[in-house]
DNA sequence: CTGAAACTTCAAGTAAACTTGAAGTCAAGG
DNA sequence: CCTTGACTTCAAGTTTACTTGAAGTTTCAG
């Protein structure tokens, strides 16, 4: 009978308990990220279930997920009812195989570095690090904008004469 | 006696041998990254070892530290000389430290996250992931911007009134 | 009922890492 | 020697993810 925890919170309260500053949040509402409800006076309350959002939201980022791309994820969870654990899990597993790609892509760069501690090297011929081919390893879904990866553009490659 | 590989590569060659836009390369030029010697008419030409140099970049970013933090990393090699086996294993093995620990961190959130695939949950009270205290757990080094970690700012946690 | 904290919107600013465009110069194959 | 592709600089534009500031409104403890 405690109501400690009310059901409503105010985007300060939400800031507080997500970590997430008060801009963010409005941020993250105006791109559809998540959503609210207002008073008569026109403030923001968000729902308990909004802090799950956020977190989710914010687990995402560190897959190198864009704010766009969250975005999509989340549209997928049912608009109408309350997303079910069923709903959650199909999320949280398929970014769990980006955080899988991502970590397998991470070491096998550690292992080219440690290759070139082994050698000394980071030569140009022998060094399995300077080989644009797998340069990157792409990082996954995300690093994308990390890496500087511009949308698209590779005509620079083609028709080179060396002087 | 073929000297199929020039040394001084131009600015074309250099971007189609290391897989980064020629705009890019003047850019890491203009940020002190790399360093190129000019031809009298004013072009670049850059030295082999440049794309060593720019494979390390490219990695580096992967790392995820900024184009400030690699160049302060790289002016750490020596200026005069050419780097020796020694400079690159100290640059490789510090930044092996990072890859680690980035490693360790994901595979940490994606222990979180399985923990939530078990429990079918990302709930609210017992989720490992919703703590805001541990969440993201600061990505090492790097995706410091990439989740968006303001330079500072927390005076927002402090003084909050329930409604 | 009041005053201060917390809220509102909207426009503009910031940072990183580049890209694009304009206007002009250089280099080399034919 | 000429043409064409590659190069030059410099300023301005782009994207992502926010933050900041101004000007005004709402809420609630006292």
């Amino acid at each position: 009978m405690t109501p400690a925890l009310p059901n409503k919170l105010t985007i300060g309260e939400t800031a507080a308990r997500s970590g997430v500053r008060t801009s963010a949040l409005r941020y993250y509402e105006s791109l559809g990220l998540i959503a609210s409800q207002r008073t008569a006076g026109d403030q923001r309350r968000y729902a308990r279930e909004t802090l799950r959002r956020i977190a989710v939201i914010r687990a995402a980022q560190l897959l190198g997920l864009t704010l766009r791309e969250i975005r999509v994820a989340l549209n997928e969870l049912p608009q109408g009812r309350t997303p079910d654990r069923h709903d959650w899990q199909r999320l949280s597993q398929s970014w769990r195989g980006s955080l899988d790609q991502r970590i397998a892509d991470l070491q096998a760069l550690r292992d080219r570095l440690s290759g070139c501690i082994g050698c000394g090297c980071l030569s140009l011929e022998s060094c399995a690090l300077f080989n644009p081919a797998d340069r990157a390893a792409r990082a996954g879904a995300g690093a994308r904008y990390l890496v500087g990866e511009a949308p698209d553009s590779d005509e620079e490659r083609a028709s080179l004469r060396p002087r």
